[in-house]
DNA sequence: TTAATGGATTGACATTTGTCAAGCAAATCT
DNA sequence: AGATTTGCTTGACAAATGTCAATCCATTAA
């Protein structure tokens, strides 16, 4: 499948994002359209910048727009009751944004908002059903992605549920680092709150995780910046639970 | 669109299995099926029963076969280190099985497991792809399914993560009258254990909150059959977390 | 500069939850 | 019947986790 000219079709923003949107890394899964298909999906879409703390999408809001993270982070995570959240995933640069049931009652599962800058694509749903319907490969691609996005965070869940206060904050310390931000000592832009809610516990208790690791020696920490220091450690840790 | 006329296709099966395999309770996903492709779906499929106990599908195998219950009750579960399981959902009659990840990695996600006698059809996933690539209407419908699934699983371990052990109990119970036996005494067949793993909690700590529930008056147990008594009680409970 | 704000940290304590061991009851086997 | 297994239940205790309040520290506001 040759990569098309995109800058044709793409009316509104000439640097090429919709090349890299709906990218989930390793497949475009845009490749797949035809020109006239991407024109379709493009020449409605419409691009938004929100500021850090903004909310992009919210749960129980009708599901009428998919979202592609043109740059920036964002998280996803589900409103509980009374003030509980818990963060299922963070989105960065280029990815597409499902919000959990795009084609679930076309009701959001999920709230999704900007920790930094976010510069993002909207695209009406209709546009993507209609291709869906029209390119059977995109259908499949874009279950493909639907899915894996689920599962990782099922797998998430899982391992919150089944294991111990350390071994769930070595997992969300390995995982930022290899699946979110890509580098060693990464800063992670999230507060201390929002990292416990990524592990389902109260930020107390995440920070003392965290101070018997620094005392360990196996990370190291700088306000939000996260240095690994033992990865071994941490792997076993998360196995152990 | 109008039903198939399915015995026509289906040379194994006489009893009509197949109009009502691939039925998520509302929709069934196999109507947009032309007879042709129908035919092809029906052709290679086998039948298999499975006594009680015995493992439908197993995590980490390679994921050839989708699987559609005909008829009985299984577990759909997480394996952890050591032991440790998670019960993700119950499949009753006439469901499909995705198992997690047929579209992620050709990985089976999660072990499915008969509760009671199960009987049940593989389909070979191939044909399942030739489907989504020849019918964008059944893609589409299988799309929706497919998430409506991870979704109430990912709702379902939300609660568990956020609640305490009376609000995750309750909520189990409403679910299990609600949405998978839909009468009121209901016979899980479940063990105690079971139970527990549903709510991701030892089944000690299971025993205790049930006989709480018992002397409140809320329910009413007796073996593997619950009778809630008083609904509202156990909302209230679910609610409050 | 000082004051005030908001996040991060720590400690003391209460609550929740898990672990271990023992006892009980029903079903199965001999 | 008696013995044995298996799952269910209970209690005592230990460990994990949450709650609340105080303090620290950096940043912003006046």
């Amino acid at each position: 499948m040759e990569p098309r000219n995109i800058e044709d079709a793409c009316a509104r923003c000439k640097d090429q994002c919709c090349t890299r949107c709906l990218n989930d890394g390793q497949i475009n899964i845009f490749n797949c359209l035809t020109k006239e298909e991407l024109e379709l999906l493009v020449k409605e879409k419409r691009h938004v910048h929100f500021k850090a703390g903004e909310t992009i999408l919210k749960q129980n809001t009708s599901a009428s727009h998919i979202v592609c993270i043109k740059s920036g982070l964002a998280k996803i995570f589900a409103e509980g009751e009374g003030d509980k959240k818990l963060i299922l995933n963070l989105v960065a640069t280029h990815s597409i944004l499902t919000g959990g049931g795009i084609f679930m009652d076309e009701i959001r599962q999920f709230t999704v908002q900007a920790i930094t800058e976010v510069d993002c694509c909207f695209i009406y749903s209709d546009k993507i059903f209609e291709l869906v319907s029209k390119n059977s490969t995109f259908a499949f691609q874009l279950l493909k992605l639907n899915n894996r996005q689920n599962i990782r965070m099922l797998n998430n869940l899982v391992g919150i549920t089944q294991k111990y206060m350390p071994g769930r904050v070595a997992d969300l310390l390995l995982n930022l680092k290899n699946e979110i931000f890509l580098t060693n000592p990464y800063d992670t832009r999230l507060s201390r709150q929002e990292l416990a809610d990524m592990t389902g516990m109260t930020m107390e208790s995440f920070i003392r995780i965290l101070k018997e690791f620094k005392t360990s020696a196996i990370i190291a920490v700088e306000g939000s910046q996260i240095h690994i220091l033992d990865e071994e450690a941490l792997i076993v840790l998360g196995k152990k639970g």
